[in-house]
DNA sequence: CATGAATGAGCATTCATTCAT
DNA sequence: CATGAATGAATGCTCATTCAT
């Protein structure tokens, strides 16, 4: 974990390290696109293997079980989801509604971009044991407030619909972050880009309603 | 299966029949609240007798397959889902937008009040045979045609957006009606007519974007 | 479990149920033999299907996991030894001593009858569960102090040595009468009576020891 | 394996015969407490591993298959009980029961003070291949003609009760000799020494019988 | 000597499905 | 209609063993 650069030995242990590294996401690539086809119980560890070129028996050197793997997979997305999250933050001297609709652009596009990890997240959590299940609620709860946060933020601002329940309308904001990945073809379509955008714009509508008139 | 209807006993046959289809519904219901809960992959066979207080043995009477369960699920949702639109079709004197509004209000509340087949519906399309999936699929198509059609009227009446894509938005709106089955749990939080309600507006807003300010 | 004779059903239900009883047995008997020749660890359940003729899977109809097999033997050897202890303690106007030997010679005939189920019995208490195990621990507890009381009372008579330790006489009363099983082949040698016999004097010298002089 | 006797340097060498000699003891020492925990087909080369502290791999620098460790402690045994049998055998001016009388103390001793190689030395025989399976048992029928020897001699001393068969006595003052492994527990309950005298009067008592009364 | 990734055969267990009663 | 024993293929997982580094 931490980095050991400048000891004696650092090249080949360093190396190895990476190498193992590698292989740790080839085996977690090669997960999502089997749970993805099949769904987690259809999928086989015999399926994953082949995917990769291995036998069964040694893709047990990276995983205990099959839900090890699974779990690996909700374990990257919510890393990803974080970051996306933190940098949409970052970004300053914006109002809360404009942060609402980057946050749901950059989200979108990176779902569409990430098709298989995200439709796994979002249809496997109850494959997950329960002390594990708990942990990824856990965290989507969190991801949840920080978007209730902000529109209530934009309430505040008189950018949204005060009327309304923020806690109903995150939900409605997650339903058109999430859907794409159920329409979405690549190459068919317009690109993430410009669905995300579409979406954005859909989504802040809804959220500002009759704010604006005020304003 | 096979067909018993003009035969010299109607009467006693029609309540056999009406029997016979009193306990496949039964059977169907059960199915649905296993795979609900496991997962159609995940769900067993054995799993849906005890559901039903028979051997799985037993359950053959009214299956051939374990799949044969899903896809009378799938019908019957989808039966449900034609009555709905059939009625919406029906109203007349309202303009295609109120239409659009009525519709998404009466699908939510739907879903709502059968979560169970609803999430199988959305979660299991792929683990049908391919013939029954390509049926399926077309059903849906023409559902997502109708939607699509009431958009572009809706914009021809000058009251939806007109700069944006009507599939893109029929595509939002579904988001918006599927995606509540996966947050409300009954009891608590509001009543399904409520969260219809407030649903409905939120679709409305995104769909009319700037084609009020002309209004 | 209960026997419900004379109702209108009797005899269908009753015949389906002793064959099950006999099939049970018969499932037993074939773990028995197999975990005998391999010891249970060593076992598969490929091998007891084998042996009853059956596929593996099949097996599973009787069982939920390999260790009910290992189990159902415990009982049914506990169920056995508790019998001997019933009869011999049934026996009336006999002295402590004389009941000890009896014992001694009923046990070691039973063992030598049951080469395959003893030698497990022996062998295997810690390839069992936790909680089995203790169940197993708390039957051996009670048998054990049976022996003891006995020789306690027989010092009491005056008929077994009184310095030595009741309990350590009862574990050498136990190694004479387990150790059989381990040498003994049918056919060859003595028949079971006549080790029994033997044995049985061999213990009650043993416990007797420099008691008789004072008698 | 291989001899590294006569070459220039004998003394590196021969530190270095030993430190492997010391290992090699260490890694008998690990199998013999896993194989003592688990059964050896229970055991599983991980574990012993473990039990060194290296990795699997590393461990068949050591050993060529994990039968290889069994037999290594069948041979560990087998050396230690000869040695007992020549000690006892060397000792001049005693009668055959006062040999027999040392001989069953020495070895309860031994066997307490060694409860898991003993353990494994009587319970894990058949898992040897055939071929080993023969030289143990060879060794084995030595041993139990060395005590048959010897009651014979006691009977012909007037020291043995001759109406009983020497062999089958034998049996029962092996059975007094392992059976305490099973219920000594270090600390608890006597010192192994009390114990083995306990047990070696049991035996004499036994052996003697009436034929005290001429003596 | 030690590592650890990989092998490949095997194992306990599951489960959809069949069918004689 | 219902039973339940049996099937047989598949599944997740284990483990002794090998070998390039």
């Amino acid at each position: 974990v931490t980095a050991r650069e400048n000891n004696n030995a650092p090249k080949s242990a360093g190396r190895r390290r990476d190498r193992r590294h590698k292989r740790d996401d080839e085996v977690v690539a090669a997960a999502a696109k089997v749970f993805y086809e099949h769904g987690y119980s259809g999928a086989t560890v015999q399926g994953i293997a082949d995917e990769l070129g291995i036998l069964k028996g040694s893709l047990y050197h990276y995983i205990d079980t099959k839900e090890d793997l699974l779990f690996r997979l909700f374990e990257q997305v919510h890393a990803e989801v974080e970051e996306i999250l933190d940098e949409v933050m970052a970004v300053e001297d914006i109002t809360a509604l404009e942060r609402i609709r980057l946050y749901v652009r950059r989200q979108i596009v990176h779902n569409l971009e990430h098709l298989e990890p995200i439709a796994i997240y979002y249809h496997e959590l109850d494959r997950l044991s329960p002390d594990r299940r708990r942990a990824v609620i856990a965290w989507r709860r969190r991801h949840d407030q920080f978007l209730r946060d902000l529109i209530r933020q934009a309430q505040e601002e008189g950018q949204a619909d005060p009327t309304q329940d923020p806690a109903l309308m995150a939900n409605n904001v997650f339903a058109t972050i999430i859907w794409p990945y159920r329409w979405y073809r690549p190459g068919r379509s317009e690109t993430p880009e410009q669905i995300a955008d579409a979406c954005a714009e859909f989504v802040v509508r809804g959220i500002v309603g009759k704010a604006q008139q005020a304003a």
